[in-house]
DNA sequence: TCAGTATTGACCAATGCGGTCAAGAGAATT
DNA sequence: AATTCTCTTGACCGCATTGGTCAATACTGA
C-alpha cells in the first residue's frame, strides 16, 4: 500500500512524515492543509498524493506508523518482568525521550487522536483505538507491585501524584526542547533529574 | 465601546461568550470561524458583528473579559497574607471551580492566548499579556513560606511536584466534568479530595 | 540516445471565510 | 391603529484556501 513511499530515503520520509504529524496535532483532521504540509516538508503538492492518495489514508498512515513503531519500542525496550512502578517509569520515560527526538510531534499527534471528531476519520479510528491505545497503557501499569508502599497510605492517590509528577515533568521538559537544539540535550542529565523526583517519591510512599 | 452586548441579557450574553469561548480555544484566532460561532451560539451571523464590529475585536474583548473577572475573583477570595502553598492552592481551586463552571472553556482559552501566533493580534497581545498573565501567577506563588518543608529536602522540587499534583487533579476533574451535568457536581466532596492530596504531600515535604 | 521513474506546480471546482446590508420582527410611544 | 425605534435576521459578496488532478518536466541508469 505505502511501499513507494517507505523507498524513499529515510531523510525525505522523515521531513514529510513530521511535517504531517505536526500540521494534524496543531489543527486537528479537519482544519490540517496539505498545501501547509507540503510546504513545510519541501515537497510538490503532487508528490504527497502520489505516495498517500488522499488526506484520510496519509493521516491514517500515520496513526498506524506510530502505534507501530511505540509497540516495538516497548517490546524491544521494557522489561516486562520489572513490577516497580519508579523503574518501570524510568523505562517509559527513556523510551519516550528517544522517539520524541526522532518525531517530536508524535505525541502531541497521538493526543489529538482521541477527542478527534471528524466524521471523515472517526469510524476507522475507534477500532484502531479500542484495539490499541487503552490496551497497551493498561498492560505496562495494569500490575504494578503494591507490598514496598507504607502502610495506611491511599495507594491510588499515592500511584496518582506520581503519574502527575512524570507527566508534569515530560510535559516542562517537551516545552524547553522545543526551544532548544535537539542535539545539546542530554539524555543522562534528564534522567538523573528525573531520578532525583523518584527519590523523593519514594521516600515518601514506599516503606 | 461594548456597552450595546453588555445591555444583553445575561443567558444570551453567556451563550455567545462561551460559544465564542469554546471556539477560539479549540482552534486558535487564524482557524477559529465566527460561523461556527453564531450556529453555536444560536444566533444570526449579523448580530455577533453587530456587537463585536469584526474577530478581532471580539477576541480581545475575551480575553480582556476574563483577565478583569480573574483579577476581580482573586481580589475578591485571595487572602494575601496568608504565605502556606497548600492553603494558597486551595483556594486557588475553589476560585477556578467557581469560573469554570459558568465557563468551562475560558481556563483553556486563556492556555492558548500565550502561544497565538496570528500576526492579527499578536501586537495586541504582547501588550496585555506582559502586563497581566505572568505578573498575576508570581503575585500569587512568589512569596511562599519555606520554613515548614523538612530539612535537606529540595524544596523547588517538592513544590514542583505539589504545583504538577494540583494541576494533574484539576486537569483529570475537568475531563470527567465534561461528561457530568455541572449541577450535579458538589465543591465539598473534591474540596475534600483535594484535602487528601495535600494531606499527602504536607505529610511527605513538611516537618 | 532513450526508456522509465520521480517530481513538479499550474490548475480545477468546491467550500468556507470575514464582513455587509436591506429588510423584517417586536416592543414602545404617540 | 399608526408610527417610530431598536433588535435581529440570513442571503449575499468577493476572496482565499481547500483537497485533489494531470500533463509536462527532470532525473536516472542502460
Amino acid at each position: 500500500m505505502f511501499s513507494k513511499f517507505l523507498n524513499l530515503s529515510k531523510d525525505k520520509q522523515d521531513r514529510i512524515i513530521n511535517a504531517a504529524l505536526r500540521e494534524f496535532a496543531l489543527k486537528g483532521y479537519q482544519n490540517a492543509s496539505t498545501n501547509e504540509i507540503v510546504k513545510q516538508a519541501g515537497i510538490s503538492k503532487g508528490l504527497l498524493f502520489h505516495y498517500f492518495n488522499n488526506k484520510k489514508d496519509l493521516y491514517l498512515f500515520l496513526f498506524d506508523y506510530f502505534i507501530e513503531m511505540l509497540m516495538e519500542e516497548i517490546h524491544a525496550h521494557i522489561d516486562w518482568d520489572q513490577r516497580d512502578i519508579f523503574i518501570k517509569y524510568r523505562n517509559v520515560a527513556i523510551l519516550k525521550f528517544g522517539l520524541f527526538q526522532k518525531y517530536p510531534n508524535a505525541f502531541e499527534f497521538i493526543k489529538r487522536v482521541y477527542p478527534e471528531d471528524s466524521s471523515e476519520v472517526k469510524p476507522d479510528l475507534e477500532n484502531r483505538k479500542k484495539e490499541f491505545l487503552n490496551k497497551g497503557y493498561k498492560d505496562l501499569f495494569g500490575d504494578i507491585d503494591l507490598t514496598p508502599f507504607k502502610e495506611g497510605i491511599d495507594i491510588e492517590k499515592a500511584v496518582n501524584i506520581i503519574y502527575w509528577t512524570m507527566e508534569g515533568f515530560a510535559y516542562r521538559l517537551q516545552a524547553q526542547t522545543a526551544s532548544v537544539p535537539v542535539s545539546q540535550i542530554q539524555l543522562e542529565d534528564i534522567i538523573a533529574e528525573l531520578d532525583v523526583y523518584s527519590e523523593m517519591l519514594r521516600h515518601s510512599f514506599y516503606q
